[in-house]
DNA sequence: CTTATATGCATAATTCACTTATGTATAGGT
DNA sequence: ACCTATACATAAGTGAATTATGCATATAAG
């Protein structure tokens, strides 16, 4: 697991960013994804994810759609398209602000 | 400029890798150094620095000496042998984040 | 059959690293 | 005189997270 501190300020970017990789997705199974993707190293809680989802959504980068799974209830997130050209200016900057903090710390930082 | 919200968690990272890469330095210097090397993206307020600084030291990362320069007060700051050790942690940490947000943002992370 | 785990959403209280603002003081340029 | 740079420090406020709690269905285990 990483330390939680680093991951301050990214969690709307992987909201956003997963949303756009893999389309309609409700909350449960965002937490999921990104376990899966990020090898269980990144564990969305329920306290963080919903407001989450929720500011993204009154800020006009998502819309919803409630289901009702029998008798449970899904509610479903996707872009709008608003939302979608935040995706690319929130990952462009997280990129720059890798490269930036590489020069920084003075590290190599290339994918395994 | 970098958004604030993504330098979260990553102030005393920084901190510690400069005091590594460039020994003993004072408060305002180090500033200075990550301006400099940021090119300009990382401007480290004080109310940031100062707090952080105390905090490192007050863990035991970091040993101070104060100096009067002329009328000037420079306190210098420098790793503690625990705090060497604490660098490589931090570093090493950062870049697993890293992999692991390439990974899940799906991105090719690589020095320009 | 009741207990634990997984699924699924939500919000309130709290924490904590930051921003913003303020304070003190010396030094040098215009 | 005034502005900018140098140099430290702390207090108040913000905001995104953690932690805790609540509600509810589904399923497997013992």
């Amino acid at each position: 697991m990483h330390s939680p501190e680093l991951l301050k300020g990214t969690l709307q970017t992987i909201l956003l960013k997963v949303l756009k990789d893999h389309g309609k997705m409700y909350g449960y199974e965002i937490t999921q994804r990104v376990k899966e993707l990020s090898d269980g190293r990144i564990l969305l809680t329920e306290g963080a994810l919903y407001p989450s989802l929720h500011k993204l959504e009154a800020d006009g980068h998502l819309k919803t759609e409630t289901v009702m799974m029998g008798k449970r209830v899904r509610k479903y997130y996707s872009l709008t398209t608003e939302g979608k050209s935040q995706v690319k200016e929130r990952v462009t900057e997280f990129v720059e602000f890798i490269r930036t903090m590489g020069n920084v710390l003075q590290v190599e930082i290339s994918r395994q």
